[in-house]
DNA sequence: TGCCAGGCCTTCC
DNA sequence: GGAAGGCATGGC
């Protein structure tokens, strides 16, 4: 079934798939195709209209809106934070139209364990492997794909078979977190009653997930939006834009983002994110003898 | 060839 | 409590 979405206030979907929030979406020639929520979707855009295509989703413009928080005021969102300070500003006009994807407690979890010390290209490798051996497998006219495994079956993979999918030491970290899933030690559901904080701590008794991991899954699975993830890029950022230089303790660049976004936390974060990595990326494909004018 | 990547865990102090 | 070192792998 095909939906079309029209969306009001800025939107970048390129913007958005490509930064390192899901690790499921591939550029199309006519847009984008991936997997969420369990479904091959392929999007598109197109002057204010998000297309939605999905074979076996019921409802794809109901996903769409949740998915791409279609229901948020960015105009609104981008003026608040531009009154902030000049990083988040210069970051909200890099791509105003940057969504904060709303994407299945379970897919963040997994993805964001194999992002540990890791590199996004890899980590969509890596999602996709896992994938490929333990998901369901989707029907789709033009492409083969493959669900994310659910915790059930993952917590049935071995150490071996996952670390022969190139996951490294992060296999028993997946393991972990299949089994106290799908035991419900951990229960996704339950987390949403719960507050931030009180979240935060249950996520972190997964091995594997410490305190950047569980923000991650808050932040892009939960909807948490005073979550805050500080990677090396955001500590990066922070410091050389907030702080005197580096060393500053984690601990405090948590304290100031608190104080400093309160509950637009998450979609600072997001901002920033893109904005560095993506012109710290250009800068670094400049080619040789290239100098600053 | 060495550094780095959306960090975390263990050990040691 | 905080610092240091190790960890799998592959792109650049």
């Amino acid at each position: 079934m095909r939906q079309d979405v029209i969306v009001g206030g800025p939107f970048d979907l390129d913007a958005t798939l490509e930064s390192g929030q899901a690790f499921r979406w591939e550029r199309h020639t006519r847009g984008w195709v991936g997997v969420a929520s369990g479904h091959p979707f392929l999007l598109s855009w197109k002057q204010g209209v998000l297309s939605v295509d999905s074979p076996s989703c019921e409802n794809p413009g109901g996903w769409a809106r949740r998915y791409f928080d279609l229901e948020t005021d960015y105009q609104a969102l981008c003026e608040r934070l531009r009154c902030l300070d000049a990083a988040v500003s210069t970051a909200v006009d890099f791509a105003p139209g940057l969504r904060l994807l709303r994407q299945e407690p379970w897919e963040a979890l997994l993805a964001f364990i194999l992002s540990t010390n890791n590199n996004i290209p890899r980590i969509r490798r890596l999602v996709n492997r896992v994938s490929l051996r333990w998901g369901e497998r989707l029907s789709a006219a033009e492409h083969c794909w493959w669900a994310l495994p659910s915790p059930s079956v993952l917590a049935t993979a071995t150490e071996q078979q996952l670390r022969e999918c190139g996951v490294g030491y992060r296999a028993p970290f997946l393991i972990d977190a299949a089994r106290k899933v799908s035991s419900g030690d951990v229960d996704l559901v339950r987390l949403e009653s719960l507050t931030t904080a009180e979240a935060r701590i249950v996520l972190q008794r997964i091995k594997g997930v410490g305190r950047k991991v569980a923000d991650c899954v808050l932040l892009f699975g939960l909807a948490r939006r005073d979550a805050f993830p500080i990677d090396v890029w955001i500590k990066r950022r922070l410091e050389e834009h907030y702080f005197d230089g580096q060393g500053t303790r984690i601990k405090a660049l948590h304290e100031f983002a608190a104080s400093q976004f309160t509950d637009d936390a998450g979609y600072a974060q997001n901002y920033l994110f893109y904005h560095t990595r993506t012109a710290s990326m250009a800068i670094r494909k400049k080619p040789r003898g290239w100098q600053p004018r």
